[in-house]
DNA sequence: AATTACAACAACCGCAGTCGG
DNA sequence: GCCGACTGCGGTTGTTGTAAT
């Protein structure tokens, strides 16, 4: 395939952007939208490539971007995410409202990688639901998503899922220093969206990749010890190939799963 | 005050996927 | 089905600001 020249060849302007032709962008992408970008530089009397004008747009531009520092809750956010998307900054960036994958991918990069370097014995792990979980630190951020190993309908698991909602809420989930936690239902089971349920049917995924059904980590702050005990109950109702995980975060280095 | 080192983030590059002719 | 144009994504580099020496 013939790859088309780049800024630098044709003569275009390359390197940071100045307020002009900011200013020149958004009001052409204002006014007109941006259907074509390769033909947007020349009919916004831009000196730039349609691929710089698009990144800056997408990057910077963007009326819905937030701009500012990421707040503990979206970085930590980043982690789960990363600790089950992977390297994939734009799924990570879709579940993070304002936020874009370039600059996720930079936090990453910059802080969170160290961040989790420094807090290596961290206790942050996947766990199927029938293992017996225990966990000798707090606080513990924890989400509950399902996994599947093979394409799944989005019809099928919904319906299974919607069965399996009530059987969870009305359940007792979690124990701690012998005291029963009851989780508010609507919180442990938010809508779906047909998005996710793309990704399992996306035969270009991979199967590991996971839908989040619970993606608001809620924090225990018990000081000792957390058992996530009788969780293979929650799964029963699941149509086979769907497995409940959990995604743990912990901040400190005393972490054992049980058999 | 000058220089160096490092962090933060903006921007670029090249690849792969998609779409229309 | 093939080809080329186009878009989106992820890895990488470049630039700028700031702290340390």
């Amino acid at each position: 395939m013939v790859r088309a020249p780049c800024c630098e060849k044709m003569g275009l302007k390359k390197g940071p952007w100045t307020p002009e032709e900011d200013k020149i962008l958004v009001n052409y992408i204002q006014l007109y939208g941006h259907g074509n970008w390769r033909a947007l530089p020349k009919q916004a009397g831009l000196l730039r490539c349609g691929k710089s004008c698009r990144l800056r747009w997408i990057n910077y531009l963007r009326p819905d971007i937030k701009r500012g520092n990421f707040s503990k809750e979206e970085e930590d956010r980043i982690i789960m995410l990363h600790e089950m998307l992977g390297n994939r900054w734009s799924a990570i960036a879709a579940r993070l409202p304002g936020r874009t994958d370039n600059e996720i991918k930079n936090v990453w990069h910059t802080h969170l990688k160290k961040r989790l370097k420094q807090n290596q014995g961290q206790c942050i792990g996947n766990f199927k639901s029938d293992q017996i979980l225990e966990i000798e630190t707090t606080p513990v951020n924890f989400s509950i998503y399902l996994r599947s190993d093979s394409p799944v309908s989005p019809q099928q698991s919904y319906s299974d899922m919607s069965s399996s909602t009530v059987t969870i809420g009305e359940q007792t989930n979690f124990t701690s220093n012998n005291e029963i936690i009851n989780l508010p239902e609507d919180d442990f089971f938010p809508e779906m969206d047909g998005n996710f349920w793309a990704e399992f049917e996306n035969p270009s995924m991979n199967s590991e990749i996971s839908r989040v059904i619970h993606d608001q980590e809620f924090q225990f702050p018990m000081s000792a010890l957390t058992t996530i005990e009788d969780a293979s109950d929650y799964g029963a109702e699941l149509e086979e190939g769907l497995e409940f995980w959990y995604n743990v975060i912990g901040p400190g280095n005393d972490c054992t799963k049980g058999p």
